[in-house]
DNA sequence: GGGGTGACCCAGT
DNA sequence: TACTGGGCCACCC
C-alpha cells in the first residue's frame, strides 16, 4: 500500500502541527491517529521523537501529551507561548477539555 | 551485530 | 487525586 518513506512520515506530521489553528492544541497521539497511524500508541511516541528532531520549523508547543503535559527542558517557554496564543491552561498544564484539537 | 534510550499512552493501585 | 509499571517501535552508539 501507501509506501511513504520516513521522511515523508515527518513532513507530514510537521505540515499537520503547522495546521493547528491558534489557540488550539493536539496531542502526540491525535497527531498519530489524524495520519491515520493505527500501528498503536508507539507512533505517539514516534512522533515525540520526530518532533524533537525536525519540530524546530513548527509551532511544537501547540503539540501536548494527551495529560496536557509540555516537553521537558521546555515546559516554561511552552507554556508562556500556550498563554499569549489564548490556549486554556489549568495551572502548568494544558486544558485539553477545552484545547484538544481535531482536524 | 547487540543493547539502551525516549518531546508517549493506558490501566491499575 | 497522584503515582507506578508495562508495552510498543524507531533511532543512536
Amino acid at each position: 500500500m501507501a509506501t511513504v518513506t520516513p521522511q515523508e512520515y515527518v513532513e507530514e506530521v510537521l505540515r499537520l502541527v503547522e495546521s493547528i489553528p491558534e489557540g488550539r492544541v493536539m496531542s502526540y497521539g491525535a497527531v498519530a491517529d489524524a495520519l491515520a497511524d493505527r500501528s498503536g500508541r508507539n507512533s505517539a511516541r514516534q512522533v515525540g521523537t520526530i518532533m524533537a528532531r525536525h519540530g524546530g520549523g513548527v509551532p511544537w508547543h501547540r503539540v501536548v501529551t494527551s495529560a496536557g503535559r509540555m516537553p521537558p527542558g521546555h515546559e516554561q517557554e511552552a507554556r508562556q507561548r500556550l498563554l499569549g496564543e489564548g490556549v486554556p491552561l489549568k495551572g502548568d498544564h494544558v486544558d485539553m477539555a477545552r484545547a484538544s484539537w481535531m482536524p
